[in-house]
DNA sequence: AGCACGCCGACT
DNA sequence: GTCGGCGTGCTC
């Protein structure tokens, strides 16, 4: 009898088998419906055998999920190549490429409205960028083209060329893929595509609503959507004759996925690529180390832009050195006189200016002043968020919230204080300094919703707001030709953190925010406070420093401290009751792991760095290994040992983070 | 993950 | 006696 086996959307690593008996035969990427312990599940088939293995009892396959809801080919063999590489389970990673909500489809489909066909209006591309679109397009024909890494100043008009290569790709009928990161803070990218290619473009994100994307799976897989602009999940999307895939601010670590399935969507696009034939283009004013490796080895084709279109200067940058005596008061941002008279003078002229702050609420944590107690989470390692308008403290780890605390919890004092400033606080700060202010907050914080985002970033962009404050969202690929003032309140925040990796994000933030200003004719300045002005990062962003210099010896230094990119890391974490139970099922595994692959390196087990979250410690080990072959034999053996030994884990192959 | 089973405590 | 707390084990 024919079976087939059948991933199961549970964190588990086997795949089940079912007999079919079905009138259709089954095809591999089918959805179908199955019962699994009790409990009706939609799956999908990734092999069909010829015959039922003997020995079990099988249950029967109930029904079989719509044919146009079948898992193309192409997106079923990258979602099971991505479970094996990340070492995730089957099912997780086909969750992934299949459409949402597949046991809830009536039947019905939405008719695509006749796909709109306008007349393309293409800006024409300036000389520079006309000889990186003729370098690209010429590797592009080659029957082995490799990659390219379009690197590009912010400013400098990438876009454009992205666009000239989605027309060449839709002209040749074949579709296009863009990936950015984070594709609900830029709602306007749709419009610009769709009016420069004069076609529908389909946003790709988790912020589209069920129904839609249900919709969008199906238009796509039928072929009727030829260009899909979205967020990292978008690797997946079942566009049908793909040419183009374009990965823009490939550096970008929203890329990875932390948590669940924790694949790397800019990886995957290599994969994708080449599966399908189609022409990959990574952009970056910052590449990341790994494809910057990769061009310097000719792996991948480099293609440069270093002119800010339209004719923009760059910005001026400035190093601030913070004092003692800048500060205004207790409990607020410290602001420079030169940043005050500055922003007061921009703001006088009509122009904009932005605060960028990476830090939510109003202050970091609350303080016992006399015995210097720190009110923390309970159930959590970590103190707790001030956000003082509302009156509460909250969680950034479990989201737990609670009133100020009054006294206390060590001697009973009353004199409590706050420490660390954060966007609620220059909020409240600013109207005080700049008068003229009206001000407009950007943070997760206050984005509950899309439309919010979409409404606080119009009365940015009308003019009825003329200072944007916020976190790494500010930061973003936002477009406000208006802003000639950018501040870093506190760089310093940048590159102190304990992660091999915390300077290369803190080059790319910076270089990133400098992007904000003067991108029209009015040239920008952008200012940036910090109480460490010697700080080799901070020549790379005034510019004394180019960021190739900078980029070499970071590879340098990558290779001395092995490393990534010379190098390939994971990450092991096992939860437990307690930080002892933890420590010990994971040295379990690090010794029995040691033996089996001597050559691996094995670091740790030591708590994470927010070692109780939830009340459930975590403890971390990281492998470092030269030979991809390691790393997967590592992956799965930790896999299938903790899965066997009952042991609640997370496994993270090449992790962003490694603190 | 989700669901059932099972073994203790406290409530009718 | 029995309702329900969540620790443990299993899912073709």
């Amino acid at each position: 009898m024919l079976a087939v086996e059948v991933a199961i959307p549970r964190p588990l690593y086997s795949l089940y088998t079912y007999t079919w008996g079905l009138p259709d035969p089954p095809v591999p990427g089918d959805c179908v419906q199955v019962s699994f312990h009790h409990k009706e599940v939609t799956g999908v088939v990734t092999r069909v055998l010829e015959e039922a293995p003997e020995g079990f009892k099988l249950k029967p396959v109930l029904r079989k999920i719509d044919e146009g809801f079948r898992v193309p080919k192409e997106t079923l063999s990258l979602s099971l190549w991505s479970a094996e590489y990340f070492s995730a389970p089957p099912g997780e990673a086909m969750a992934a490429a299949i459409a949402p909500k597949l046991s809830s489809w009536k039947g019905k489909r939405k008719k695509l409205k006749a796909p709109k066909l306008v007349d393309p209006d293409l800006n024409p591309l300036n000389t520079e960028q006309q000889a990186a679109m003729q370098k690209i397009t010429h590797e592009w024909l080659k029957p082995d083209a490799r990659p390219v890494l379009l690197h590009g100043v912010t400013g400098s008009g990438k876009t454009e060329v992205y666009l000239h290569l989605a027309r060449a790709a839709l002209d040749q009928g074949q579709s296009v893929l863009v990936l950015v990161p984070e594709i609900a803070l830029t709602p306007q990218l749709r419009e610009r595509f769709e009016r420069a290619l004069g076609t529908q473009v389909d946003l790709w994100h988790s912020a589209v609503a069920d129904g839609q994307r249900q919709n969008q799976w199906l238009w796509a897989n039928e072929g009727t959507t030829r260009v899909i602009v979205g967020a990292r999940s978008a690797v997946f999307a079942p566009l049908k004759n793909l040419g183009l895939i374009v990965v823009d601010e490939e550096h970008d670590g929203s890329y990875k996925q932390a948590e669940r399935f924790r694949y790397q969507a800019r990886d995957l696009a290599f994969v994708r690529a080449s599966q399908s034939k189609a022409q990959l283009i990574l952009g970056s004013a910052t590449p990341s180390m790994e494809t910057w490796m990769k061009a310097e080895e000719g792996r991948v084709l480099l293609a440069t832009l270093k002119q800010r279109h339209k004719g923009a200067e760059l910005p001026e940058i400035e190093i601030v050195t913070l004092k003692k005596d800048d500060g205004i008061a207790r409990g607020e941002v410290l602001l420079s006189k030169q940043v005050v008279r500055e922003v007061t003078d921009a703001l006088a002229r009509g122009e904009q200016a932005i605060f960028y702050l990476n830090r939510r609420g109003f202050a970091h944590y609350i303080t016992c002043m006399p015995c210097g107690w720190v009110k923390e989470c309970g159930a959590c390692s970590v103190s707790m968020t001030v956000y003082r308008r509302r009156g509460a403290l909250q969680c950034h780890q479990c989201g737990r919230e609670e009133r100020i605390s009054e006294v206390c919890g060590e001697c009973g004092s009353t004199e409590l204080g706050t420490v660390g400033c954060g966007t609620e606080a220059l909020e409240d700060q600013l109207p005080k300094i700049f008068k003229e202010a009206k001000i407009v907050r950007l943070d997760r914080d206050v984005m509950t919703s899309h439309t919010r985002l979409e409404e606080a970033l119009e009365l940015f962009r009308s003019g009825q707001a003329n200072v944007l404050v916020g976190t790494q969202m500010v930061v973003k690929g936002h477009d406000f030709p208006k802003v000639t003032r950018v501040v870093v309140t506190h760089a310093d925040s940048l590159f102190r953190w304990p992660d091999f990796r915390a300077e290369e994000r803190a080059v790319q933030t910076l270089l990133q925010v400098s992007g904000r200003a003067g991108r029209a004719e009015l040239r920008g300045k952008v200012l940036i406070q910090t109480l460490c002005p010697d700080h080799p990062v901070l020549q790379v962003a005034t510019g004394q420093r180019t960021w190739e210099a900078w980029a070499k010896d970071e590879l340098l230094l990558r290779k001395e401290a092995s490393y990534p990119p010379f190098l390939r890391m994971l990450r092991m974490r096992v939860f437990d009751a307690t930080l002892e139970a933890a420590t010990i099922s994971l040295e379990r595994l690090r010794d029995r792991l040691q033996e089996e692959l001597p050559n691996v390196e094995l670091l740790g087990p030591s708590p994470s760095l927010i070692d109780k979250v939830e009340n459930k410690y975590r403890v971390d080990l990281y492998l470092k290994t030269a030979s991809v072959a390691d790393l997967m034999k590592s992956s799965h053996w930790l896999a299938a040992a903790a899965e066997s030994m009952k042991i609640e884990f997370a496994l993270d192959v090449d992790p962003h983070s490694v603190v």
